[in-house]
DNA sequence: TGTACATCAGTGAACGCGCGTTCACTGATGTAC
DNA sequence: TGTACATCAGTGAACGCGCGTTCACTGATGTAC
């Protein structure tokens, strides 16, 4: 039974994103640490090995889900030019595609009315993922120009984050397609 | 122990409110039962005389919650001209007052992230209530001669949404009230 | 007018299940001597 | 070179708690006759 030394962290990264996964699609509350393990293909009684609670597991999957938002979001907008760059990562942000895939998509959209309710670590992790984000929009909005850029991209992220959520309460693929379409022209004309 | 008629429809509605509280501050998975009986001055044995489960008592809760929010909004915007009615609306909803308050506060940022996890009753419910708030914004903007006054508030209201759930997510009220204002100037703005 | 019974909001004990957490154990390899 | 022991990722049974739900019961009033 005795591995390779990198084993335990090949592991360690399989269970969060398995735990990136459940938190978004199930919530906090119905992570359940047997399910995650399970979906990891280990039993749960390994789970002690490698965090120190249940609470602990989604504090360091809140913050590895930003790790991979953010790689996304720069490889996405590497090497295009800014005003096309944000363009595409609207589209891309409105759409129904990430409309059904709430346990990969944005984590700021899947999870944002939890964070208040959970412990200060998993809201630390979320408050300085979100930043990192909200930062990485602003140094778009700050080569096109945009005057307050910081202040313009909270704002820009607020549309999004509230549109795709609208949009996955909607009942129908039409109505939450008419939701997103409405920021998503409203968002666009605000980088011209 | 006989009470007059309305007796047993005043209790009810006591216990919505209690849910209403309790859902919005604690999420779905965390209301319990004994508890907002309690809240509501009862104990938890009573439950089944009012509502038929759990579920069933979530997407009352979640009815009687859009009531209520729609009443205020009538009340904050009677009688007065459709741009200070809206602009008023708007400035209300991005205060760290309401920020402070999720348990009296707007029902979608409350609680939009649990909503797709939860079950059908409870997504009509807030379906309908959103549709409701979506479409009493709507109202004023086509006052205020916006064309495609539908869509503009969807996105107007995308966008509180969006910003009161982030600062929210903030740890200190300075960085809350950054990410109120930059969308609070945004949103009215568009009001002109 | 009096008596037996139905009604009904609410009580509180008990049941059962899901789940976080603990713990003794396994089975393999590395290391000390 | 061989042997005893430490290490360590992972297993699976068990514990205990919270909570949704059930149910027999209470104690008051209305109603049938």
């Amino acid at each position: 039974m005795r591995y390779p030394p990198e084993h335990k962290q090949v592991t360690r990264e399989r269970v969060l994103r398995s735990a990136g996964r459940a938190l978004r699609r199930e919530g906090p509350d119905k992570v359940a640490v047997a399910d995650v393990m399970r979906e990891a293909g280990l039993t749960h009684g390994g789970f002690y090995a490698h965090f120190g609670s249940k609470d602990d597991l989604l504090a360091r999957a809140i913050e590895s889900m930003f790790d991979e938002v953010l790689a996304a979001f720069e490889k996405g907008t590497a090497g295009k030019p800014p005003r096309e760059a944000l363009q595409g990562y609207v589209k891309r942000y409105l759409t129904l595609a990430h409309c059904d895939t709430r346990e990969s998509g944005c984590p700021i959209a899947a999870l944002a009315t939890d964070i208040p309710r959970m412990n200060v670590e998993a809201r630390r992790a979320f408050e300085a993922g979100s930043a990192r984000l909200a930062s990485a929009i602003a140094g778009l909005l700050r080569e096109l120009q945009v005057p307050d850029a910081g202040a313009a991209a909270t704002s820009l992220l607020a549309e999004l984050v509230g549109s795709l959520v609208l949009a996955r309460c909607a009942s129908d693929p039409a109505t939450a397609e008419r939701l997103l379409e409405a920021s998503r022209s409203q968002v666009l004309a605000r980088i011209h």
